[in-house]
RNA sequence: GCGCCCGUAGCCCAAUCGGUAGCAGGCAGGUCACUUAAAAUGACUCCAGUGCGGGUUCGAAUCCCGCCGGGCGCACCA
């Protein structure tokens, strides 16, 4: 074989990559040109310095729906940028005294490096980058417009405080077992003042709009609606009596969602923290609620919230009055009762809510049923409450209701006695925004002793972050030490006042990129109105789970906001949604030290033993990470079989939204595929075949004429027949596999396919017959494999340009079809055999030839069957 | 506890509507050819009856019920 005929990627990629670069090939077309848009979008990343195999798998699955969709005609709009402001640049600079800002340009600059070295078909030119003020002044601008519209906004709140990172979090940054998302610390609380957005005004919509996004995962919208969590219930005031029973003014509101059964409350509950329970606790309970709130108070989050941990409380001396029953209660506080959730107070109804059923059963408070199930047994109460529905007793007026008509009675007259009212509470926070770090998005604002929070007027953005301040790490708002940047005349009145020295979560700056996409040059505007609504909602986003709350419901929340400014023209910003799998590395641990051994130092891995112990090793496959020294370097594979292999590899070895297991040899196993490719077409262009001269019949951009002058006609031999079916049904199957669910697995095994029956057949069919499948096949490689597909075009002389330049091809449907087909003979539902019948024979003569056939005479042994099922194409079932 | 997803050869994965489980594909293994030999390459080949138990059906990987195993989300949210 010769020097010039080998596969080397490391000989054509970069290349191929400054050509593509020079001619412009992958510049947004202009909206202006009408047309179909598709915006293809993969969620940028934070520019740590090096790429890793989740990003490697994130970009190439964008970059194969770009160049499908141009293909086929779209005008693609396929950007990258990055999300450069966070903590990992300022503790670079606290640990090494680097700036942040040259820190993060110096990582971008090598990222770009290495995405560029995938060959992905992203346009540069309107890369952005978070923390340069020409990105955030728009940031700046954004939150302008929350503050005017009244949904950004200053309280005091019980915050989460992360004493690793030393700021604050907001709750969708906190995990299930109340860790930062960033530094795993578990979270403090911290009695702040700090800046909200007012999400939970948008609860609602961002809950209701969840049933319209039918592009994205089930999973990721069940996630999101459990974490706004609705619930629709009451509130109900209870008259604070004193110690002769006459209401002393004061009221304990609840949030009940069973208002139905109000008759059945034997108590009332304030979470410790409550406020009321300061002033209501009578002199001879104070010592014992005083000692329950520290002890509360003392406990983590955790150990309060932990489950099955018996209800305490104690009661605080006051009564309250039932306002439905005039009933006194008394008050008690207990540690089930959370403070942040409705009212902070809850009625007791034991007999129909377990928590307050097992306090009850504690503290020997009375069990009042009020409610009796109607399709089942009397509920006896042994150890659970009856919480499902039925009918009220013992409840006055309202007795013999269902409790559904009971809830909306009890409502509607609460609303007319004025004790209460329908209302509707959620899990949702308003969104903690404010962060105690330097390297984030100044808040543009000014404290003026005279007029208050001042927003810092529209043309004096940017607020810039000033450089050179010294980052020592020891918390606090490292900006409040640069007294000069501090200090400055007020807008309004023109007296010395402070800025505002907090920055903004990182997360608000991801909010909203993907809008700066449509115009990243605008230098008047965020975006035009022209542009975003030209060019979003995206049509395609990709990226992990991991951000199905966060960032993902974030996005929406800016959206719907800016929509209400009109900004925009839509209410959702991602129309379809992938959420691709981790990226798994094969992972050795000593069962008994723990330690993780990285998979070199593994001698055998049939048999992996710890190199030091010699202890046999737990092997398993987990997230590709530092720690646990199973991580694979892209750039490594890269170097070794191409960017084309990594490609077709991560794309070939699992679906895109399944965790995907890294193998060396699998990798080695597709580089070989790509040399058999390369052979193939080796051996074509020595027989003196060209894609030369075929620009005549084919179709522009438009995807709608017939991918070749089509060889056709009943004069073409078996072979070529065989031939052209395989070619057109993997057009067919690889444009299915790219439609909707992307099942890019399947689609590079198609290639597979079609690369086999090339193998067996191009020798023996005509010239035209093999141009037409080297045609196609590389048409069909371009999206997986660019630079190949590429090189490999223009060794065989294809013309029209670029391989990324043609039209993606259309099947021939006579190609696909057969004379004869294998119909399948089954006797009572079991396959007893094969005949071959004409393509196109009726049910009638299928069922003929079935019950004619050698196969029935054997297996019915004579008898005629008793019922016969045919299905066309198919099979023909005989019923003896 | 509640909800969702998954379980197919040694491994990763396929299999429109229920219709031949793999001439879907790959990895690993085996045999052979080429070679002085090896690598590379090519050809052939081995391997499961779909986690388990029921049900519906002419026919179930696919639908239904109950278990087992794994993953994820929510969880004292009133």
């Amino acid at each position: 074989m010769s020097e010039s005929s080998r596969y080397q990627p490391q000989a054509i990629e970069r290349q191929w990559q400054r050509r593509w670069a020079e001619q412009g090939l992958h510049r947004t077309p202009a909206l202006e040109e009408g047309g179909d848009t598709c915006m293809a979008l993969s969620m940028f990343p934070y520019p740590s310095g090096s790429l890793h195999m989740g990003h490697v798998r994130n970009y190439v699955i964008t970059d194969v729906i770009a160049r499908v969709e141009r293909m086929r005609g779209r005008r693609v709009l396929h950007p990258m940028g990055w999300d450069a402001f966070g903590l990992p640049a300022e503790n670079a600079a606290i640990e090494r005294g680097v700036d942040p800002g040259a820190w993060t340009d110096r990582n971008i600059a090598a990222m770009r490096e290495q995405l560029q070295c995938l060959g992905l078909s992203i346009d540069w030119e309107r890369e952005i980058t978070t923390c340069h003020p020409d990105y955030y002044r728009w940031t700046q601008w954004l939150f302008l417009q929350f503050l005017e519209a009244g949904l950004a906004y200053q309280k005091d709140a019980t915050v989460n405080w992360d004493p690793v990172d030393q700021t604050v979090l907001a709750n969708e940054q906190v995990d299930g077992e109340g860790r930062s998302w960033r530094s795993g610390a578990v979270v403090e609380k911290r009695q702040l003042r700090q800046w909200f957005l007012r999400i939970t005004a948008y609860a609602d919509q961002l809950l209701d709009d969840l049933g319209g996004l039918s592009g994205w995962p089930e999973r990721v919208r069940t996630m999101q609606a459990n974490w706004i969590g609705r619930s629709r219930g009451a509130e109900i005031h209870f008259p604070v009596v004193d110690a002769e029973g006459k209401d002393s003014g004061e009221r304990i509101a609840v949030f009940t969602t069973r208002p139905d059964t109000l008759h059945g409350v034997s108590y009332v509950v304030l979470a410790p923290e409550h406020p009321l329970v300061e002033t209501l606790t009578t002199a001879d309970q104070a010592v014992a609620v005083a000692a329950f709130r520290d002890l509360v108070s003392r406990q983590s989050e955790q150990e309060r919230t932990a489950e099955d941990r018996p209800k305490r409380g104690v009661p605080i001396g006051a009564r309250v009055r039932n306002p439905a029953s005039g009933e006194l209660v008394p008050v008690w506080i207990a540690d089930y009762v959370l403070a942040e959730y409705g009212t902070g107070a809850v009625m007791g109804v034991p007999a129909h809510d377990q928590r307050d059923f097992l306090f009850a059963r504690q503290y020997e408070l009375p069990v009042r049923q009020v409610i009796v199930p109607v399709d089942s047994d009397a509920h006896d109460y042994e150890g659970t409450a009856w919480t499902g529905p039925g009918v009220l007793i013992h409840s006055g007026r309202f007795d013999g209701l269902t409790s559904e008509a009971a809830r909306e009675a009890i409502v509607a007259v609460a609303e007319q006695e004025g004790w209460g009212r329908g209302q509707t509470t959620y899990r949702l926070r308003d969104w903690l925004i404010s962060r105690q770090r330097y390297w984030g998005c100044p808040i543009p604002v000014i404290h003026c002793e005279d007029c208050g929070v001042v927003p810092v007027p529209a043309e004096q953005l940017p607020v810039e972050l000033p450089r050179g301040v010294a980052l020592e790490g020891r918390g606090g708002s490292p900006l409040a030490q640069l007294k000069s940047w501090v200090t400055v005349p007020c807008p309004s009145c023109g007296r010395p006042a402070r800025r505002e020295t907090d920055t903004m979560d990182t997360f608000i700056c991801s909010s909203w990129y993907y809008l700066r996409y449509s115009d990243a040059h605008n230098t008047s505007l965020p975006f035009s109105r022209e542009a975003v609504d030209g060019w979003l909602p995206v049509d395609q986003y990709v990226g992990g789970i991991e951000h199905a709350i966060l960032h993902l419901l974030y996005a929406r929340f800016f959206t719907k906001v800016l929509r209400d400014r009109g900004l925009l023209g839509f209410s959702e910003p991602f129309s379809r949604l992938l959420t691709q799998g981790m990226v798994q590395g094969i992972t050795y641990r000593n069962p008994h030290t723990g330690k993780y051994i990285a998979p070199g130092d593994v001698a055998d891995p049939s048999d992996p033993r710890d190199p030091e112990s010699g202890e046999r090793l737990d092997t398993f496959y987990e997230k590709m990470s530092k720690s646990k020294h199973n991580g694979v370097d892209p750039a490594v594979v890269i170097d070794r079989y191409g960017a084309d292999t990594a490609r077709m590899f991560i794309l070939f070895k699992a679906p895109p939204e399944k965790d995907l297991e890294w193998d060396d040899a699998d990798v080695e196993g597709q580089f070989r595929f790509l040399q058999r490719l390369w052979r193939l077409v080796d051996g074509a262009a020595e027989r003196g075949l060209s894609l030369a001269g075929l620009a005549a019949a084919d179709g522009g951009p438009d995807g709608t004429a017939p991918s070749c002058a089509a060889p056709s006609g009943a004069d073409l031999s078996a072979g070529e027949r065989e031939l052209r079916r395989a070619v057109h049904t993997a057009i067919t199957a690889v444009s299915e596999d790219l439609q909707g669910d992307f099942q890019f697995n399947t689609a590079v095994s198609e290639l597979m396919k079609l690369s086999n029956a090339m193998a067996e057949h191009l020798a023996d069919v005509s010239d035209a017959v093999a141009v037409e499948a080297l045609r196609t096949l590389l048409l069909l490689l371009a999206p997986f494999a660019p630079h190949l597909a590429e090189e490999l075009w223009g060794r065989l002389g294809g013309s029209g340009g670029s391989v990324h330049l043609q039209a993606w091809p259309v099947a021939d449907p006579a190609a696909l079809v057969r004379d004869t087909i294998p119909l399948v003979i089954q006797v009572k539902g079991k396959v007893r055999g094969n005949l071959e019948v004409p393509a196109d024979a009726d049910r009638a003569t299928l069922e003929k030839l079935a019950v004619e056939s050698d196969i029935a005479a054997k297996w019915l042994e004579g008898r005629s069957p008793s019922r016969v099922i045919v299905v066309p194409g198919k099979l023909v079932n005989l019923v003896p």
